[in-house]
RNA sequence: GGGCGGUUAGCUCAGUUGGGAGAGCGUCUGGUUUACACCCAGAAUGUCGGGGGUUCGAGCCCCUCACCGCCCA
């Protein structure tokens, strides 16, 4: 064969062989006889199709792939199902800013279906970019079966399930405060949200009273930092008992004096007390007119509001009194909703961010500007005595960038709290059972240990996030995403029981579907909110409506499918569908069913050569075959958001937890600590890190980085396209945004004199700036490794090579073979057990210290005189040599899968056969992402083995550490003479040439009576003393035992201290204190052994 | 404000139930060892964030303070 080049050039193999890969279909599963317990199935944490995948992502497949071909070698049926998700809001807000960017067109200029064919070309664009990524890294996913959020598959279990909650009332409408971004013309929930603390102002306004009786205030006052929210007004709070309210906190502000005294909260202190005699009568008289009754004028529409009490209102701040928006401030809303009979609600803003017909005058006004007339206006008015500046925190669309409104709305909610009666979970499957609601059978499935996650802390943070048990918002109003199924319309109760859809729907369903229950119909009061559902088989029969005769419902009538009749009916009849979207949650929280065809793989409409999810071959379906799955694999943001709803989900669904496990893997960070983001342009793409240090590399960084205790920094380097200097960004300065940067320009203004001191950007995005890729010296690590096994199995080969067909069954191994093959055992165990605690740093540490500390530096050289004919025994050491490389590429594989590949394949070329004779079997295949993984050679552990090796190993290092010292070449052969005890000494005359060979001596003596002589340097270890001949410079030995004696008198010292103090000796555990006791006798035998050298030294 | 995590060598991080602190990278010394300079041999480097406590003994357990990060309000 041909010798391997002396570097691993990882570009050269790693194209075929992922080729192979897919044309050998080696990462597709299908169901077939092996047991549940048997099978390992990881559903993809979609990734969105917003943009590419960065280091963040490559964290997440990497260890969902370490994962899966390590099962898989377990000879488990393992599934990793691969996906993109359509990320409604974030999808559409990128492709609509590129329109504006581009085109200088918003999508209401091309209509709903014009975006949405927009988005669906931007969608394939980046899928297919994706997968590519994730092939680049050799992600093991059965790319037959991949999946996409919007898919007919998808769509159809996202019908099934809303269709399904709809008809346990679980799916309501309601209004609600919701965040608003007026840019995008949508509700953003929490998390698409940031705040940014900007420099406002706190406007003081003055509202008069009417009609104010004698000794009363003529004016109320209120703050705020946005006033053109008054507008919508429609009270004025004052505390109900401000006098008691004042007073508890002003005994709280002295408690934390007590406490801790600063001058800050003395301060405070002394305002407070003021504010008792100033203030406090004042807000007492106001709570007395609120409870009469009393209005106040609001200014610039001159509408009569009423004072109210309500504890919102905060004696200890501001004026005392609040104002009450409660269609545009969430803490105003609780006030209303506790105030809801006397108080009014206005909304004032249209959904663009402009104001409505209720802000009269300031009607069609954006809210900013709107801001600064009603300033003017009431300036004018001489009601706005004050202006404070003052920092704000805003909340933004983390989408738009855009400052969010709070906003009234008419919005769809899943239902997550506890239900009168319970849930039935699971309903008509084998597993069905009842829940109190759906959040607490989310709850359940965690504190009972059927999900578990890892690392358990985390289970607090799902545990306390569930608990509140909020609704669940699953509306949006965007295009792009699964629209929602209902169709609606508005009636007074008389046209209520005359309106003809529902004979005409009746019919149709009698005559058509008369066994499917494809339609369900809500009632609903808008005042009472009473709801009553309908199902399809009682059309046109309906229950009788209460209420009263002025009150007005909306008729939603939901389908199961598009079915043409049934629409056509309905909107014929003016019922229009809603146009809002489900929540991109609601799609995926259904992912690791919906995949699996839910609710009928027979029937699921796949994509054009996708497998089949049905049964084949006799054995049953997908879902049946791979729900529940095993492991979640995600970072912890995602918590909430997504494992949370994917295990209500799968309960509700299928009564049945989507996995069993949850693995929380760490962030990513820049240099800086700063998470890592494409937008932030610290993102490195993980493609240039394959591209120059190959993917194995890279694969093994991200494993050695996953501890599980904390977040991994990866400091970035760009190197400057003017230059070639590598930039540390997290040391350099920016330039002329905070996308680009002065190659070489030092925090402290100086200025590397090996860099050009150009401006370059790292996102491409400046037209006039050369562009530097971001990327990470930290991957060389990950390439050493890698060039380190591509030479290691080059020696092998190069000496196997010769060894044609089998290798001869050895007769005996030779100590150094056992001892590989024990050291071997351990690191299979260490190996295991790291991966089972989700820990792959220690897994991949215990290998790599085998690999390289055990197989490299000891056992390749110790076998160098063997296999070049120097020595005997050369069929054990190449039989040993071929059965440890192959259990090294077996257990190094899922972590780096391309260069194991590539060797095991070579290596199974040379030696077919990599069995021990009789004493290792070692099993075969065509590849090794399908070889068995290695199990522990317990035979060959051997504590005599392991110590008389490391007996030989401290004897070879002393030696050494004299060579280096003396600047000894390792050419510079030496004598040395062993006096050791008997024991010792017989195992290691037998191996005399191996130490001979590794410390690189002329000859080596035992001599259980040696003495020092004339030229001797020595060492010694415990009751082993190395006499190393005619090396001798006097003067530096002497130093070199000098040294030696003073450090173990003060070993000797530190342990005499301990052994001492009688309350070590008497209280710690015996064993303990006899460990102590045995130190300082070998350190006083060492001792005696250096005094008595160095007394030799001194008559010399 | 509440919760969680972190602070260990110049850098990035390990440290299993408390028994004299480790790895990799970097640094220094030596080396053209017939696998590998992306290598080999050897060396130096730590008030384990500060303070207090428990204990015969604390990087590890308890309290407290400081700083950094994340989540929730």
């Amino acid at each position: 064969m041909k010798e391997l080049p002396k570097t691993y050039n990882s570009l050269e193999i790693e194209k075929s062989i992922s080729e192979n890969w897919m044309k050998t279909r080696a990462f597709h599963a299908q169901p077939d006889s092996r047991k549940k317990n048997d099978r390992y199935v990881i559903m993809m944490p979609l990734p969105n199709v917003t943009g590419a995948l960065h280091m963040g992502h490559a964290m997440d497949n990497v260890m969902q792939d370490l994962l899966i071909r390590w099962h898989r070698m377990m000879g488990h049926n393992t599934l990793w199902m691969p996906g993109t998700d359509h990320a409604g809001i974030a999808t559409q807000a990128v492709v609509e800013k590129r329109l504006k960017e581009l085109e200088g067109i918003t999508r209401h200029d091309i209509g709903r279906e014009g975006l949405i064919n927009k988005i669906w070309q931007w969608k394939d664009q980046y899928q297919t970019r994706i997968i590519e990524q994730q092939q680049r890294m050799g992600c093991s996913c059965d790319w037959d079966r991949q999946r996409f959020t919007m898919d007919k598959i998808c769509a159809r279990a996202v019908r099934h399930a809303f269709f399904k909650m709809f008809a346990d009332g679980l799916i309501f409408r309601g209004k609600r405060l919701v965040n608003w971004d007026p840019f995008l013309r949508t509700t953003i929930s929490d998390d698409e949200m940031y705040y940014e603390t900007i420099q406002g102002h706190f406007w003081h306004l003055l509202y008069p009273v009417i009609n104010p009786k004698k000794g009363e205030p003529e004016y109320v006052s209120v703050a705020t930092t946005r006033p053109e929210t008054m507008l919508g007004d429609t009270a004025v709070a004052v505390h109900p008992d401000p006098e008691t309210a004042l007073k508890k906190y002003i005994e709280e502000i002295k408690a934390e004096l007590r406490a801790a005294p600063t001058p800050e909260l003395e301060l405070k202190l002394e305002e407070l007390n003021s504010r008792a005699t100033t203030l406090l009568p004042s807000l007492i008289l106001l709570r007395d007119m609120a409870r009469d009754g009393r209005m106040v004028n609001l200014p610039l529409l001159d509408r009569p509001i009423p004072l109210i009490t309500d504890e919102w209102a905060k004696p200890e701040l501001g004026s005392g009194c609040v104002k009450i928006t409660p269609a545009h401030d969430h803490n105003d809303y609780a006030v209303w909703t506790r105030h809801r009979d006397h108080i009014g609600i206005i909304n004032i803003l249209n959904p663009d961010g402009t104001l409505n017909e209720s802000a009269g005058p300031y009607q069609n006004l954006d809210r900013f500007k709107a801001r600064n007339k009603v300033v003017e206006d009431l300036k004018k008015l001489n009601l706005l005595p004050k202006t404070e500046d003052r920092e704000v925190e805003i909340g933004h669309s983390d989408r738009s960038k855009t400052p969010v409104e709070p906003y009234l709305s008419d919005q769809w909610f899943v239902h997550m709290g506890d239900v009168e009666g319970g849930i039935v979970m699971g309903r008509g499957t084998n597993k069905e059972f009842t829940a109190p609601g759906l959040v607490q059978a989310a709850m359940d499935a965690v504190t009972g240990k059927r999900v578990n996650i890892h690392p358990e802390r985390y289970t607090k943070t799902y545990l306390d996030w569930l608990s509140e048990k909020r609704d669940w918002p699953i509306s949006r109003q965007l295009w792009w995403g699964h629209r929602i199924p209902v169709w609606a319309k508005e009636l007074s109760k008389a046209d209520l029981e005359k309106e003809p859809v529902f004979a005409a729907l009746g019919t149709l369903l009698a005559a058509r579907f008369r066994d499917n229950e494809v339609l369900l119909v809500t009632i609903r009061g808008t005042e009472s909110e009473q709801r009553v559902i309908v199902r399809g088989s009682s059309l046109p029969a309906f229950p009788e409506i209460r209420g009263n005769t002025d009150e007005t419902y909306w008729i939603d009538i939901c389908l199961l499918e598009d079915i043409p009749e049934l629409i056509d009916i309905c909107e014929k009849n003016g019922f229009l569908q809603d146009n809002d979207v489900l929540d991109t949650w609601f799609s995926s929280a259904l992912w690791p069913f919906s995949t699996l065809g839910w609710p009928n793989p027979a029937t699921a409409p796949l994509e054009p050569g996708q497998a089949p999810l049905g049964e084949v071959n006799g054995n049953v379906d997908c879902l049946d075959y791979y729900y529940p799955g095993s492991c979640l694999v995600t970072a912890r943001d995602i918590i909430t958001l997504w494992v949370a709803r994917m295990v209500l989900a799968g309960l509700y669904c299928l009564g049945d937890i989507p996995f069993t496990d949850v693995f929380i893997h760490a962030n990513i960070l820049d240099g800086k600590g700063v998470r890592m983001s494409k937008s932030k342009g610290n993102g490195i793409d993980p493609v240039d890190i394959i591209e120059s240090y190959g993917t194995d590399a890279m694969r093994y960084v991200l494993c050695d980085m996953q501890t599980g205790t904390q977040d991994i920094r990866l400091p970035v380097t760009a190197v400057c396209p003017s230059c070639g200097f590598a930039n540390d960004l997290g040391n350099t300065v920016h330039g002329s945004t905070i996308f680009s940067y002065v190659c070489g320009k030092q925090p402290d203004g100086s200025q590397d004199k090996a860099a050009c001191g150009k401006e370059f950007d790292v996102l491409g995005t400046l037209p006039d700036l050369p562009q530097a890729k971001p990327f990470s010296e930290r991957f060389e690590i990950g390439r050493s490794f890698c060039t380190k096994l591509w030479n290691s199995a080059r020696f092998a080969f190069i000496n196997l090579a010769s060894r044609t067909e089998n290798i001869p069954m050895p007769t005996q191994l030779n100590l150094e073979d056992s001892w590989i093959l024990g050291e071997l055992s351990f690191a299979i165990k260490e190996t295991q057990k790291g991966l089972e605690d989700y820990n792959p740093s220690s897994a991949l540490n215990a290998i790599r210290d085998f690999f390289w500390g055990s197989f490299c530096d000891w056992y390749l050289e110790a076998i160098k005189p063997r296999v070049s004919g120097k020595s005997s025994n050369a069929e054990a050491a190449y039989a040993t040599l071929a059965f440890v490389l192959d259990q090294t590429l077996r257990l190094l594989h899922p972590f780096v899968p391309f260069i194991t590949e590539y060797l095991w394949q070579l290596l199974g070329d040379i030696v077919p056969n990599r069995s021990i004779g009789t004493i290792l079997q070692c099993s075969a295949s065509s590849s090794v992402i399908s070889a068995s993984w290695p199990a522990p050679l317990t035979d060959f552990e051997n504590t005599v083995v392991r110590e008389s090796f490391q007996t030989m190993q401290s004897i070879i290092r002393g030696i050494r550490e004299i060579r280096a010292e003396r600047q000894l070449g390792p050419r510079d052969e030496i004598s040395v003479t062993l006096k050791l005890p008997d024991k010792t000494a017989a195992i290691l005359k037998d191996n005399q040439k191996l130490i001979e060979t590794l410390a690189g001596l002329k000859s080596l003596l035992f001599d259980s009576e040696a003495v020092r002589k004339q030229g001797d340097a020595i060492q010694i270890f415990g009751d082993i003393t190395i006499f190393i001949h005619d090396i001798i410079d006097n003067a530096k030995e002497k130093l070199r035992l000098s040294g030696e004696k003073e450090k173990i008198e003060k070993e000797i010292d530190f342990v005499k201290k301990k052994l001492d103090n009688k309350s070590f000796v008497d209280r710690a555990p015996a064993d303990v204190v006899q460990v102590q006791r045995n130190k300082l006798a070998d350190y006083r035998l060492q001792l005696a052994t250096v005094l008595e050298n160095l007394k030799a030294l001194e008559n010399v």
